[in-house]
RNA sequence: GCGUGAGUAGCUCAGCUGGAUAGAGCAUCCCUCUCCUAAAGGGAAGGCCGCGGGUUCGAAUCCCGCCUCGCGCACCA
């Protein structure tokens, strides 16, 4: 029995007394799903829920008589062994072993299905995360949006929706004239220009130009710089890619924001929207009214010199997505941009759109920190960490997992001296090992024999198994929050839990007889419920883009 | 100043949209491998959940007001 299928019996027994007129209270308190959850004290059963208590006001009714009244029907459920209220009105509920045991039958049956669901099905979503500037490498506040951007989307996926991830190049503009003009200055052996870009990086893209085309500097000067510029960017381009791929995230749309400029379809647009009426004309410029949305001061989109603003080829951009079909454009930004969530917004609006269609995550900084002292991270003096070096120093899994598993609200601090240590500081090798012993557990059994030919769910009855059963049941549960409040750390810490409680039983509980001892149902159960473990650590792991190693 | 995020154990952080005695990892101190991976497990210690009000059966969680820190506040991109 899953918490899931707990809940709906529950809700069944509520309906039921309610149309038999034994508990009455207005149709609109009443929940479309009672909540049952795993209470802290064992004591308290292996579930519980509060519904008496939600109910007891709307019904005019002590919350204890209604927890009465509940108690009665809730006994009636199959695999239900006890209910008892307790407290101000708490129903507590224990269940069969047997009935509980059955999970890790289920779990196994459904296999890598287990813990995904249909809620999102027919959705089409658009995320778009990264999306540096190909001015340089990408920086620690890209990669974690790396990291929780791409196990967004395999949540949204394990949820059912069609997502496209998407990374739009800012390849248009003064920054890239300014990167331009730091490659050349390198190639000729002068220092930088005020307001470029130094670093390594540049030599290096800079010497990659001049080998792919000697005598490109005895060319005119503005065709010197284009080709800097236009050989450049397209090297920058390809290592941010080729750094992505090795990360792990592969996106299914690079845009580039160039591409808008150059076949017109901003100014096309910027016409339409100036006849629609959605922008406004004022002190000789055009105006998108983004405080609507909370903006402190609506938006130039046309400057009076008849130039685009940066923010004209967002609303392209958007009205781009918006033709491709997308049901949602969700944007992760960086704390850095917060000020843009108005301007996005109301460019849906300036469009016509429900705002609500945009979507946009705000993503704290990352900071780098060394022997406890914060290090000033600058692109332009090149004293950047980057995805690179993160992922050199401690592989991808640790790094994926160590910017995954906050929640994007909380600024982080990556000590690199720190994760270079290979210590169990970093949790995601307890979650592997875990994994990695699952594996190890499965060989040993296969070995002496034990295999999963009987199943005899009561058998799961010591108390780390039903707190593992318990965790196991919830994870699909897990999968779906972290959907809808878009955080895919919850999924993290909810295999650090079940890595947890898989130790422990792991401890009390040996699949595998010990000496001479004979192979019994015990045994062939128990392997059923470690094999349905390594199941869900699967699953869960690879929601979050990090390997589920066989052997440590 | 305005907006926004954060403030929970020595450190790093969770806390399932209001529940029962506030949790985990690391660090510290005890203990457990002649038998499945000790990268593990058990135990101890550690807390005015920033401060002050409010809402109610019940608040770390919701509301208001302060305090501290991060990040923003261009006819730049």
């Amino acid at each position: 029995m899953t918490p899931e299928e707990l809940s709906i019996a529950i809700t069944s027994c509520l309906n039921d007394a309610i149309s038999a007129g034994e508990i009455t209270v207005p149709a609109d308190a009443v929940p479309a799903r009672v909540r049952v959850e795993r209470p802290k004290n064992r004591a308290h059963g292996d579930w519980a829920t509060n519904i008496a208590m939600q109910l007891a006001k709307p019904a005019g009714v002590p919350p204890r008589t209604i927890a009465e009244t509940l108690s009665t029907k809730l006994k009636g459920i199959d695999g239900v062994a006890s209910v008892e209220v307790a407290g101000p009105g708490f129903l507590n509920i224990t269940v069969d072993a047997a009935a509980a045991g059955t999970l890790a039958k289920t779990i196994l049956e459904q296999a890598e299905v287990f813990g995904t669901s249909s809620a999102l099905s027919g959705q089409q979503i658009n995320l778009e995360f990264v999306s540096a500037n190909p001015t340089g490498p990408i920086h620690l506040g890209g990669t974690r949006w790396a990291a929780v951007g791409d196990s967004l989307a395999r949540i949204f996926s394990a949820q059912g929706a069609e997502v496209t991830r998407e990374y739009y190049f800012n390849d248009h503009g003064a920054q890239i004239d300014r990167f331009a003009s730091s490659l050349l200055a390198r190639a000729k052996g002068e220092p930088a220009p005020d307001g470029g870009y130094a670093g390594q990086y540049i030599s290096d893209i800079a010497d990659r130009v001049l080998a792919a085309e000697p005598g490109v500097l005895d060319r005119e000067p503005d065709a010197v710089q284009e080709h800097f510029r236009a050989a450049g960017v397209k090297l920058m381009f390809d290592d941010i890619k080729q750094s992505l791929h090795d990360f792990g995230v592969d996106f299914d749309v690079y845009f580039h924001e160039d591409s808008l400029h150059n076949d017109g379809a901003v100014s096309v647009l910027l016409d339409k929207l100036k006849t629609s009426g959605s922008l406004y004309f004022a002190d000789g410029a055009w105006w998108l009214k983004s405080t609507d949305f909370g903006d402190d001061k609506d938006r130039v989109v046309i400057k009076s010199d008849g130039s685009a603003a940066y923010i004209a080829g967002d609303i392209a951009y958007y009205a781009d997505k918006r033709s491709r079909g997308f049901d949602l454009a969700v944007y992760m930004l960086g704390a850095d941009h917060h000020g843009y969530i108005a301007r996005l917004k109301a460019a849906a609006a300036a469009l016509g759109d429900d705002p609500d269609t945009v979507e946009v995550l705000i993503g704290q900084m990352v900071n780098l920190v060394k022997d406890g002292v914060p290090v000033r991270m600058s692109k332009r003096a090149g004293t950047v960490v980057t995805l690179e070096d993160l992922v050199g120093a401690v592989g991808v899994d640790a790094a994926r997992y160590a910017l995954t598993r906050f929640s994007v609200n909380s600024n982080i601090d990556i000590d690199l001296d720190l994760l270079t240590r290979h210590t169990n500081e970093n949790p995601v090798f307890y979650v592997q090992y875990a994994h990695a012993r699952t594996t190890a557990v499965g060989r040993n059994a296969a070995d002496a024999g034990v295999d999963r030919s009987a199943f005899d769910a009561g058998a799961l009855d010591h108390p780390t198994e039903s707190e593992l059963l318990a965790h196991l049941g919830a994870y699909p549960s897990v999968v779906a929050h972290a959907a809808s409040f878009r955080e895919p750390h919850r999924v993290a810490r909810h295999l650090e839990v079940i890595a947890g409680s898989y130790h422990r039983w792991y401890d009390s509980c040996r699949v595998v007889p010990m000496g001479d001892q004979p192979v019994t149902d015990v045994n062939r159960t128990r392997l059923w419920l470690n094999d349905a473990t390594r199941q869900v650590l699967a699953n869960g792991l690879g929601l979050l883009g990090v390997s589920a190693p066989h052997r440590m």
